[in-house]
DNA sequence: CTGGCCTGTTGCATGCTCTGCAACATCCAT
DNA sequence: ATGGATGTTGCAGAGCATGCAACAGGCCAG
């Protein structure tokens, strides 16, 4: 709707895929260089870029403080967090809190397994929204209209051979998710990591995230991960229970 | 430099604060309703902001997942990380890595203590800069004059009786830093916690970042921890040599 | 040393694009 | 129903961003 906004903030994403001089940035937006000049200058004044010393530009402190404010606010973190490392305790393996918004799925917490191997995987980072198991939770969830549209606009990349290879089975699996009311990842993403979930619900009903338990092969077989199931629900559901019963208020002394 | 994409920015962090809704965004920004919504509406196709059900604009999904992608661009992080986390198995204590950028101290990287006390502290978060060990050093090798009109610029909360209290105390800390190569804070942040830090140097001698192990008084007292310092500095010495002797070019496959 | 080439920077005139206004829409509480 | 919130749209005017061209400075090759 704002042009020149509009092409600052184009700025951000291609610089996030790693440093780039005035002249890439001019190119890359289809303006020229004065243009991008004082656009950057402007990133530049508020924190959201940084000139480092080659005079190449890429992303700026400010944008990374912002974000962790940004996380803070999320109030189901903040309740949820004390029953994600009580799960962990329980089980010992890796949990995991996401959260849906525009299209992304994000992990918003993480609770590292007690075990020595681990799973590469980091709080902010987008979730792999055709095969996480705490995808298909928060997408089962949206109108059956929006989840068509969705499934059409998506790509599946094939992780692995169990990955979901397209939209009609990506919707027949929301639809099976959505009924039994959890979500499994057994190698859909790496071969040899399984996933158990359980949604979080609002006062209404709606999800408003999801958790899950991971584990890889070598740890647990996916049978051994079902039987924690039940324990993930329970957790699942005591956050839901906190989160409709309390105020939703946030107090902020600005 | 640029009025509309100046303002689109200071959305950002007014809405850090906590969610506001338009009217409240016009009225900070001191523009025109109409002119907050269109701002607000190209924010929010780059997925910066948010809208939430109340109607109200919180920060986006799309932002923190750059602010990931940013961090995992700093390649200092990458290298250091296995020497911390080395550290950390040594010690048992909490390692962080930080780096400065235009007036803020971020830490980048983190290794939680192996003790069940845990201190608060994310990743991203800007450090207190007065007071943390890893601040002192980032800004110690500023030049002077820099480093006076910083100094000017800070506030100086009194977070303890110990906290640095003001500019000339700060900057005489900062010189006495600057000399003997290594930082403490002792309960200059929180009363309990005390760190060592040590630098980490560029192939040019400049300070990149700084690492630092915090334990907490109930863990192991101040003079204990110090007797850690040689440790410390001899992994911020292998990290800023692996630092300086890997090609610092970085190929990005586009 | 000197010339060419590349990148980043500045001043300026043009006109596109952003702005504020006012009217409308919508919702809630009175 | 009626008033007053808040969010939204169309429009005309002008403020501001744009591209151009000229300049500055660094780097390399000759």
């Amino acid at each position: 709707m704002s042009q020149t906004v509009d092409r600052a903030l184009s700025i951000l994403p291609l610089l996030a895929e790693g440093p780039a001089d005035l002249g890439q940035v001019a190119d890359r937006l289809g303006v020229h260089k004065s243009t991008a000049l004082r656009l950057l200058r402007t990133l530049h004044e508020h924190g959201m870029v940084y000139r480092q010393s080659d005079q190449r530009y890429r992303l700026g402190a400010r944008l990374i403080a912002l974000a962790q404010e940004a996380m803070e606010n999320l109030d189901i973190r903040e309740i949820a967090h004390p029953h994600l490392v009580r799960l962990n305790e329980q089980c010992g393996h890796t949990v995991h809190l996401a959260v849906y918004e525009e299209d992304e799925v994000l992990y918003i917490d993480k609770v590292e397994s007690r075990y020595p191997v681990r799973m590469y995987s980091r709080i902010g980072k987008p979730v792999a929204i055709t095969v996480a198991a705490v995808a298909k939770l928060l997408l089962a969830d949206l109108p059956a209209a929006e989840r068509r549209t969705l499934a059409d606009k998506l790509d599946y990349p094939m992780y692995t051979s169990r990955s979901t290879p397209n939209a009609p089975a990506f919707l027949r699996e929301l639809e099976k998710v959505r009924e039994q009311g959890w979500a499994t990842d057994l190698g859909g993403h790496e071969e040899s990591i399984n996933c158990v979930a359980a949604p979080i619900r609002g006062a209404d009903g709606r999800v408003v995230a999801a958790m899950s338990v991971s584990a890889p092969n070598v740890v647990v077989t996916a049978d051994e991960l079902l039987t924690l199931l039940p324990l993930v629900r329970r957790t699942a559901d005591a956050i839901s229970g906190e989160y409709s019963g309390k105020t939703p208020v946030k107090e902020v002394t600005s």
